[in-house]
RNA sequence: GGGCGGUUAGCUCAGUUGGUUAGAGCGCCUGCCUUACAAGCAGGAAGUCCGGGGUUCGAGUCCCUGACCGCCCACCA
């Protein structure tokens, strides 16, 4: 036995063990793809002439970048499984496929983890300095970084590792800036204070997204502002106002009431004193003051609220910040300056009723805002941030997604009621606060003069400001939030920006062009594979700016670059959440996650793949349920021993020289029409379920091609196919060679063929057995690189048939054995009744019913004979002949229930049938089908009943 | 406050445009170490398709309604 260089598997062909062991040949395997840089998809040729390449379709799909800082968890893997699924049938399929693979810089999970351990070493970043601080973080990435990614090769993901990126990567941080640029000098960048989301715990603004609400059962205090009179002095009467955030009141600046609001009309006009802050604050009217909530009278805190700015802005107010970064009043909160903003609310609340100003307190749910990181409570804050003007690029957006006038969809979303989640949303967008307060990241190309206070934003560093020339400018600290670069990435990592322009042009900064062949041949992306929690953090990011920037690149013809092609993608498949086994999400504290890597060594990673697939129906969440895995450990095993059965003949064969020609393998096999029945079967089942599998895989259903191949494979090829080929494998002196060698062709054609099948789900295992199928000497390097079985026209739909009659004949035959307590061993004749036309199918298949029942005769009767228990088809009759003391009680009891069965059936088919208007409404094939089950079913209880009525009375 | 998804066998889930006896895996029961496989083979039991109403010749499937579970979005202090 010859082994071929390193491409050989680590198990000795055809000496497989008796028990598949995944731990023996994975790692081989998986180091052997990344090795020899299998998947790597090289930048095509740009030469728009070559007409082999421009007629090859391309799939692509880019891997959403895991954290950096990240461990791959089974969200991870269930992700990774599909699109990896998806991938390599394209490439079997003979696409051009590239998979894009690459980590996330993350600014705030990242700064944190590298925080939290330069505390352990007794220092802090501040103290550090920043640039020391972020060189500090680059030495992390470059260590630990992207552990996520090894973890990807060792469940091997088939993507091209000469590809990986990293979203701050000179590159992609040239992308980030030039968008950046492009957007401020569009007017789409603005700079500015407003309310944002505040952590207090990371020191940054946050977006919307980032923000978390949870429930939570809160105060509402309800607080007596004191009314002034012209003359400054309190009149003795109170306004009562209510609020969840007490502390908030030291920046109060007015109190709202409802213009129209009765209770308050002698008001209008009139000011109130600011308990505990010695201020005076007016009163204003204004309709968004829902009166009939709290007492109708709103305490204004423009600094603290959204809902305070927008109002304060209305009414010309002016703001007063109270808290600093980390949420402790600042300078501007009186006698709370320095505490913390829940010390201060106990205190104010404390003083307040000292004061007696606090006219009641309530129980009141509410919720509260919670940084997505660290779970810290949000403080809405005033404070100048940047920000992206939105809709210009939601418009778009939209556009991409929502159907024309035809119904076409640049961007088709499954299942499809994510697309009305994503419209929504686009739909109700608000400008996006692009700034963090963090050192780990894109720092924004904005330059501050101190001079004439203007913004330089460019490109290349500026020396001096634009606009007075001083050469006094600073660099804007914050960086940019960690979506706006992986936003970028459709565009940036096929080479937008360095692309605009002639191809080996300098552009205007001095840097290099690139080619954009890989832009023209791999955007837009083929699909976007993603869970929805980040539906909008990234896809609809990705739309926005993807659509945005890729205009810059025309067609490859020349032309303007349409909207349809100008999307990242054509696809997004919205995969479900993987779940515990009790539906609870899978989280660190609940201590309930399973770790994938884990669970793969104990089980395969092919057993892990196949569980999630084949549990990946659209819209249901996952259940992980390792009961699942071991089923398909053992469906591993199954097709291991299989092959162990298979190389038993093929070596038995090779002794008295019969070889299976290695040119019969590799396409679609055939059976010759005077074929066996087993071998025209199994070749027929073969095409149904690779017509089966394409189709399932087409439109995402995993687990429909996951069963699909399940059932052909156990249920078919193994429990039938195997079990009557053993038939024909017949190595005795003086066999029929021709015969051997035809039954051995086509077990070994179906094998090879259904690992091809199966080699997008298991790659593992149908590797292994490829390799040893062709005795380590394959035809390519890989199976992943062999086409996938497609199904010829026609099927034969006749062996199907037959196959269908002989196997029923067999099952009742097992069936009537156990019931009369027939001994596994012993061969039993059997009689038959059937028609004429058929019985010609089973007398020339009598072989493979004698073998699979154990039958030493098959005995063709008019009838059978009286005494003999027998099942009924709508074929057959058939009756095994055996000694024994019938069971009539249990006999009995089985008639009963098949009458009650099929008198039911008849009952139904009665009563449509007799309904009016059925048979003028019904289409004449259900009619008729109706009718022929009537007739079978009544065929059926009578001669139960007659066998009942035979019975010996017991 | 809006919106979405789910409810089918003991468990986890399929069930295409309505159409003839509602399926699978696991689990369960019975018998088998049958020469590839006990991680196996063979046979079997098991379902008011969440409740109620409607449309239809015909509903697990479509419509209305109720219950329960889950998710998303939302500025009522």
């Amino acid at each position: 036995m010859q082994l071929i260089g390193d491409a050989h598997s680590t198990l000795m062909p055809h000496e497989l063990p008796k028990a598949y062991d995944p731990t023996a040949i994975e790692d081989h395997w998986a180091e052997y793809w990344v090795r020899e840089n299998l998947f790597a998809q090289a930048t095509p040729s740009a030469a728009p002439q070559d007409q082999s390449q421009d007629s090859q379709s391309s799939f692509t799909i880019l891997l959403p970048p895991p954290n950096v800082t990240g461990n791959l968890h089974m969200g991870h893997m269930f992700e990774h499984a599909e699109s990896d699924i998806l991938i390599r049938w394209h490439r079997m399929r003979g696409d051009r496929v590239l998979w894009v693979p690459g980590t996330d810089h993350a600014g705030i999970a990242t700064q944190m983890l590298v925080e939290r351990q330069i505390v352990s070493e007794g220092t802090t970043r501040q103290k550090m300095g920043r640039a020391a601080f972020v060189e500090r973080v680059w030495e992390w990435r470059r260590h630990y970084g992207g552990a996520i990614l090894g973890q990807m090769k060792r469940l091997g993901a088939s993507v091209d590792w000469q590809r990986e990126y990293f979203t701050m990567d000179e590159r992609l941080s040239v992308a980030v800036r030039e968008a950046f640029v492009r957007l401020y000098e569009q007017g789409l960048i603005y700079r500015g204070a407003y309310i944002v989301n505040w952590c207090p715990r990371c020191q940054t603004a946050i977006s919307d997204l980032e923000v978390v609400y949870d429930e939570h059962k809160g105060h509402l205090w309800e607080i007596r502002y004191p009314v002034h009179g012209e003359d400054g002095r309190e009149t003795g009467e109170y306004l009562t106002i209510a609020t969840t955030r007490p502390e908030t009141m030291l920046g109060d600046v007015a109190v709202a009431i409802h213009p129209e609001d009765e209770r308050y009309l002698h008001l209008h006009g009139k000011k109130l004193g600011l308990p505990l802050m010695d201020r005076e604050i007016p009163i204003v009217l204004d309709e968004w003051v829902s009166r009939d909530f709290g007492t109708g009278a709103v305490k204004v805190t423009p600094a603290h609220d959204p809902n305070d700015f927008a109002l304060g802005e209305r009414h010309h107010l002016p703001s007063i910040n109270v808290m600093d970064d980390s949420a402790h009043i600042n300078e501007n909160g009186g006698a709370y300056t320095g505490l913390d903003r829940y010390a201060a609310r106990k205190k104010i609340v404390e003083d307040l009723e000292a004061l007696g100003l606090l006219a009641g307190i309530k129980d009141h749910v509410h919720n509260v805002g919670h940084c997505d990181r660290c779970k810290t409570v949000v403080e809405p804050r005033l404070s100048t941030q940047w920000f992206v003007k939105i809709q210009p690029l939601a418009d778009k957006a939209i556009a991409a997604v929502k159907p024309d006038v035809q119904g076409n969809k640049a961007i088709r979303i499954v299942p499809e009621q994510y697309e009305k989640v994503y419209l929504e949303w686009m739909g109700n967008i608000h400008d996006w606060c692009i700034s963090r307060q963090l050192w780990w990241g894109h720092r924004i190309p904005a330059w501050h003069c101190p001079v004439c206070h203007k913004i330089t934003v460019a490109k290349a560093d500026p020396t001096a400001c634009a606009h007075c020339g001083s050469d006094k400018i600073s660099q804007e600290t914050d960086v940019l939030d960690t979506w706006f670069s992986s936003g970028l990435l459709p565009v940036s990592v096929f080479g937008w920006p360095r692309i605009l322009g002639a191809p080996g042009l300098a552009s205007e900064t001095g840097e290099k062009m690139e080619s954009r062949a890989d832009f023209d041949a791999f955007y837009p992306t083929s699909l976007l594979v993603t869970g929805f929690d980040i539906l909008f953090f990234w896809v609809a990011r990705m739309i926005m700016l993807g659509c945005w920037f890729s205009t810059d690149v025309p067609m490859p013809d020349g032309s303007p670059r349409p909207l349809s092609e100008s999307v990242p993608f054509r696809e997004v498949y919205i995969h479900a959440l993987v779940r515990d086994a009790n539906r609870e999400k899978m989280s660190k504290t609940k201590g309930n996650v399973v770790d994938p890597i884990e669970i793969v060594k104990q089980y395969g990673t092919d057993a892990v793949r196949f569980t999630l697939a084949s549990m990946a129906s659209p819209g249901t969440d996952i259940a992980f349920n390792i009961a699942r895995t071991e089923g398909y450990r053992a469906f591993a095993n199954k097709i291991w021993n299989a092959a162990r059965f298979l190389f038993m003949n093929v070596d038995r064969a090779a002794e008295i020289g019969i070889r299976v020609d290695p040119a019969a393998l590799g396409g679609m096999p055939a059976a010759a029409a005077n074929a066996p029945l087993e071998a025209r079967w199994i070749v027929a089942e073969l095409h149904a379920v690779a017509a089966k599998v394409n189709a399932a895989l087409e439109n995402f259903r995993f687990d429909d091609a996951a069963n699909a191949i399940y059932q052909f494979f156990w249920g078919s090829f193994c429990d039938w196919y195997l079990e009557i080929v053993k038939l024909r494998l017949d190595f005795a002196e003086g066999a029929d060679k021709e015969q051997t060698k035809a039954a051995l062709t086509t077990l070994v054609a179906v094998f090879e063929a259904s690992l091809r099948l199966l080699s997008p789900v298991m790659p593992f295992i149908s590797e292994e057995l490829w390799h040893a199928v062709y005795d380590g000497n394959p035809p390519a390097k890989s199976i992943a690189l062999a086409s996938y079985p497609q199904a010829g026209a026609a099927i034969d739909q006749a062996a199907l048939d037959t196959m269908a009659l002989v196997q029923s004949l067999i099952v009742e035959v097992r069936a009537l054995r156990k019931e009369m307590g027939a001994e596994e061993k012993a061969q039993v004749p059997i009689e038959v009744r059937i028609d004429l036309h058929r019985m010609a199918d089973i007398e020339a298949n009598k072989g493979i019913v004698e073998r699979l029942g154990r039958v030493s005769e098959v005995r063709f009767v008019e009838q059978i004979a009286a005494g003999l228990s027998k099942h009924s088809t709508a074929n057959f009759d058939v009756a095994v002949v055996y000694e024994r003391t019938i069971d009539v009680a249990a006999e009995r009891e089985r008639l009963t229930k098949d009458i009650a069965k099929y008198e039911k059936i008849i009952a139904n088919g009665e009563g449509q049938l007799n309904k009016p208007g059925f048979t003028a409404k019904a289409p004449p094939h259900i009619v008729e089908g109706l009718k022929k089950q009537l007739d079978e079913a009544t065929r059926l209880r009578d001669k139960a009943r007659g066998d009942l009525d035979a019975l010996p009375p017991g």
